[in-house]
DNA sequence: CACCGTTGTATCAATGACGGAACAACGGAC
DNA sequence: GTCCGTTGTTCCGTCATTGATACAACGGTG
């Protein structure tokens, strides 16, 4: 089971989505609607229709002119490369996030202070964001979201706005060409937890992570999710 | 503009997103495929086949029965409940992002090794994710992965896998509810830079934070993206 | 037995999205 | 003037998806 993620950048009810990047990047290539249509398998009536309908919502994105030279052609506007910028920051965001592994913890909420809430776990009371009302909840603290400290280094909890912090030793170090994935155990009260964090391997070296090797984990709040459990 | 994402769990081809699990949930509030529908404005036939198709990618995922005291209805199984509560935790998690707040950065990259990439930018040298062949880049650095740290407290370079530290100062303190939002100035040799991070009320406290306070920020490498730029 | 309310199954019609096709217009080049 | 290759605009036919509808079957209840 694999997650995959569909990105868009809404304005006006208009969606800005994976086809429409790809229409703007080939009119960028091309150098005309025509070929980019043609290039996409579109019809370049529904091409120009659609870049219509974006630049109501978006503003400007095109320049087409007719005739000339050439015949005629269309480029993109510096709107346009913006909107495409921003386009690939959010789906490389959203492509990460939903490749990463994560380690999920169910618990209780204790205390809620607006969005923040207090969780009781297997591993102790852990901080994060929750939707309202919940009680039985599941947390996910995803590979990418948690930091490795030696435990003689770690910052002391006054002086970070990590507000997460458990001590616990490494039970594997998996190697990848330049990040590896450090599974953890975090042992707790009322039991035990296992962990990931995705690190550089230079991290995995600075620190000198091997197997048994003890190391403290700490993960912000507002990047830990809490949602509801039912069942 | 506003960045929106659906979320789909895939399996042998088959995509279990938001109608689906809208589906579930129904099927879980009244008991029976035919209230849910209903109550849905779909139909049943539809549901029905839906649910058909479902089961035959992701597994059992409810418990039918024609006839009985009630007439029949269905029953989600632990399957179900299980792919709900996985589909919830991505969902959750690709909102979070797709709301962030983020620093953006454009650079240069100067080193790669794998899918790591040293990128020169006007703040220094960071290190992020980069897809292969990138030159001109766009960093994203979101809020909710920036970690602050008071100057003196802060974790020695060797001694954390957090491999991007700058030193800033504090430009406003936005405080919401349970959170806030701190926006820092941040000098470098080519430029400046201003960045933003989401911590709890709790820690804006903790480390005193307040305008012009000095602070120290670290991200990690893994948690930095790096997208190519074009035009 | 009839009735109830559900599930199992199949069919039909409507709708929206889409590509294909075609005519008109533009501005250079020859 | 003709030709070229583009844009501007309109219309047609196809296809996938969907809800509505209807008959069959089930297992209790009265």
């Amino acid at each position: 089971m694999d997650a995959d993620v569909t990105p868009e950048l809404r304005a006006d009810d208009v969606s800005f989505g994976v086809p429409d990047a790809r229409l703007l990047r080939a009119i960028d290539d091309h150098g005309s609607v025509s070929a980019a249509a043609a290039g996409l398998g579109r019809s370049r009536a529904r091409a120009t229709g659609r870049l219509d309908e974006l630049e109501a919502a978006f503003g400007s994105l095109v320049e087409r002119v007719r005739g000339g030279a050439s015949g005629g052609g269309t480029e993109l506007t510096a709107g346009a490369h913006d909107l495409l910028a921003r386009f690939a920051r959010l789906q490389a965001a959203l492509s990460g996030v939903a490749a990463a592994e994560e380690c999920v913890l169910e618990g209780r909420v204790t205390a809620v202070d607006g969005e923040l809430a207090t969780v009781a776990t297997p591993v102790g009371a852990l901080r994060a964001l929750a939707p309202e009302g919940a009680d039985r909840v599941q947390l996910s603290i995803r590979a990418d979201a948690v930091t490795l400290h030696a435990p003689d280094e770690a910052p002391p909890a006054g002086g970070t706005s990590a507000r997460n912090r458990l001590t616990g030793s490494v039970r594997a170090v998996e190697r990848g060409e330049s990040v590896a994935h450090v599974r953890l155990v975090v042992d707790g009260e009322d039991g035990q937890a296992e962990f990931v964090a995705l690190v550089t391997l230079e991290s995995v070296d600075r620190l000198g992570l091997t197997t048994d090797s003890e190391v403290v984990a700490t993960f912000k709040a507002t990047a830990t999710r809490a949602t509801g459990l039912v069942g």
